[in-house]
DNA sequence: CTACCTTACGAAGGACGTAATTATT
DNA sequence: AATAATTACGTCCTTCGTAAGGTAG
C-alpha cells in the first residue's frame, strides 16, 4: 500500500488505461503494469479487470480510500514544510463563489500591508478545502447552507480550524414567473419533486439537499460544473432549476422564497490550517 | 513521506530512542537512523533533536499526522481484504465498558447461529473505533454523552457507519455523602471547579467535558486508564472524583444528579465498516 | 491486424546490516 | 569510559526501462 502505487492506481482507474496513466505520471506502460501487479499482490486480490480496464469490487473499494489517504499525506507534508520554511511574502485566499462580498476587505488589508501580495482565487468547495489542506491556499472562505449548530460539510483532510464569518437567511431562488414565486415561504421537503440546478461547485448539490431535507428526491436538472456566480444566477433566471441562495446574494431579477423547515441558514466560514504571519493578519481583518 | 518511515518515526518519538525503536520494529539502530535521516531530508527540516531524543516543532507537527495517516492506511487495507477474503466463521464485537447491557443479546444470536463463533471484547473508545476501522473488530459498541443531535466523537478513520442503539438520561454520579448528592439537578458548567475522575477509556474524559459545557475547568483528579466498570464505580464511590454516567448504569450505592443544561443524553452507538454476513446478522439482532 | 497489457531481463538506485566513528553524559 | 547516534561501505533487493511476448477486439 505504498502511496506511490496508490497514486498510479488512482490514475489508471480514472483514465481507464495503463498507458495513459503512465504518460500522465511519467512512467512507461510497463512500469504501470508492474506497479498495479505489485499492489494487487499486496492486497491479495485483483483490483482491475483488463481490456477494457475496469475496477473490480475490491478495486472500487480501494479507490474510495485512495483520495482521502493521498490528501491526508499531502496535508501533512504541507503542514510541516510551512512550519519549517521561511515566512512567505504572499498570501493566497481561496473562496467559494457566493462569498463574493467578504473579499472586499482584502483590498483594505492589501493597502495596509503593501509588502506582501494577496491573491484571491475562486473555486468550488472541494477545491478550496483541499487547497487549504495542502497549503496551496493560506485561507479558505467557504459558503454553504446548514443547520445553525452544524458545521459545513468539508472533505476529510484532518482537522482544519474554522470560524464563522457570517450567517444569513436562505431562500429558494426562482425566476419571477415560477408558480412558487408568490409564496411567502416553503418547506424544503415539499420541493423534493422539483427540478434543482445541479451545480455542486457553485450552489448546494442535490445530495446535500436530500440530507438537509431528510427525504429522497431532489433530482438534478441541468448540470453546471463551473463556479461562476453570473452563470449560476443566469441559469436560475432561465428556469434551469431551483437553487438555494443566501438572500443577500439574490439579484433583483430573481424571486426568493424563504425556507421554513428545518431552520437553515446560509453561512460563510473561514477555514485554515497553520497560519503564516501575513495570513493571520488577513484572517484577523476578515473576522473584524 | 513513505508510511514505512512514518511508522518508525512514530516509534522513535514514542520510545525516545533510535535503538529501542529499532528493536521494536526489527531493524538495526543504523537502519532507524538512516530512515529518520531520509524522512528529515524529505520534509526538509529536522524532526528530532538527538541525545536526548526529543521532537522538534516540525516533528511534533508531523507526529500529529502520522497516527491518522497510518490508521487510514490500515483501514483501507482491512476494508479491501475483507471484501476479497473468504467469509469468516467468526465475529468479534468490541464494546466500551458502559455498554454492558446490550451484549446480552449476543448470547441469543450465538444460540441461533452455532456455526459461527461470537466473541466479545471490552476496550476503550479509541481502541474500539480503531479496531473497527482496521478490521480487528467486526462491530463496535461505543457509548458516550453528547447533545441529542450530535454524533459521538470518534477518531478520524474515514467513514464508519453508525446507528443509534439507545439513548438515556445522564447523571453526575456522586458518593452519597457528597454535598451535591441531595440536589435535584445541576448545570454542568457549575461543576467546572469540581474534581472529575480522569478515566478517558471508561468514562467521559475531562477534555470532552469542557467541550460539552463550553467552559474551562474540569480538572482531572485521580487518573484511571483502565476500562473496568467495577473499578470505575468503586472510585466514584470512594470519592476520587465525579463522573458522568448513564442513569441506567447507576448502582444503588451511588447518587445520581440529573444534568440540566445543555440537554445531554447518554447514547450507545453501533459502529461498523463493511459487514461480513454473520456480522450483519449480529447487527440486525442488536438493533431489533 | 492492431492496440494494449504482460513478461523477461539488465541496469541503476535504494535499503539494510556490519563495523568503524563521533559525540554526549 | 560508556552509551548511543552517525557515517562508511558492501550486499541484496527493488524498481524502472527496453524489448519481446501474449491476447482480446
Amino acid at each position: 500500500m505504498d502511496p506511490h502505487l496508490l497514486r498510479t492506481f488512482a490514475a489508471v482507474a480514472r483514465l481507464r488505461s495503463f498507458s495513459a496513466a503512465g504518460d500522465e505520471l511519467g512512467y512507461t506502460q510497463s512500469a504501470v503494469s508492474q506497479q498495479i501487479a505489485a499492489l494487487e499482490q499486496d492486497v491479495g486480490a485483483p483490483l482491475l479487470r483488463r481490456r477494457p480496464v475496469a475496477l473490480t469490487d475490491a478495486g472500487a473499494r480501494l479507490l474510495e480510500h485512495t483520495g482521502p489517504i493521498l490528501l491526508r499525506l499531502a496535508a501533512a507534508r504541507a503542514d510541516v514544510v510551512r512550519l519549517a520554511g521561511p515566512p512567505p511574502a504572499t498570501v493566497v485566499l481561496g473562496a467559494t463563489p457566493l462569498c463574493g462580498v467578504a473579499p472586499a476587505r482584502v483590498v483594505a488589508v492589501q493597502r495596509a500591508m503593501p509588502r506582501v501580495t494577496f491573491t484571491l482565487r475562486v473555486a468550488g468547495r472541494a477545491e478550496v478545502a483541499t487547497g487549504v489542506a495542502t497549503g496551496a491556499l493560506d485561507l479558505g472562505l467557504v459558503d454553504g447552507v446548514a443547520a445553525p449548530s452544524d458545521p459545513l460539510p468539508l472533505p476529510d483532510t484532518g482537522e482544519l480550524d474554522t470560524a464563522v464569518l457570517s450567517e444569513g437567511p436562505v431562500v429558494v431562488a426562482l425566476p419571477p414567473e415560477h408558480p412558487l414565486a408568490a409564496r411567502r415561504g416553503v418547506r424544503l421537503a415539499d420541493l423534493a419533486d422539483a427540478v434543482w440546478l445541479d451545480a455542486p461547485e457553485a450552489a448546494t448539490p442535490p445530495a446535500q439537499l436530500r440530507a438537509l431535507a431528510r427525504s429522497e428526491g431532489f433530482r438534478g436538472g441541468l448540470a453546471y460544473p463551473g463556479t461562476d456566480t453570473g452563470v449560476l444566477l443566469g441559469l436560475i433566471a432561465a428556469g434551469a432549476g431551483l437553487a438555494l441562495l443566501p438572500s443577500a446574494a439574490l439579484p433583483p431579477a430573481l424571486r426568493g422564497v424563504p425556507v421554513a423547515e428545518p431552520r437553515l441558514v446560509h453561512r460563510t466560514e473561514l477555514v485554515h490550517g497553520s497560519l503564516t504571519a501575513p495570513a493571520a493578519a488577513l484572517r484577523a481583518a476578515l473576522m473584524s
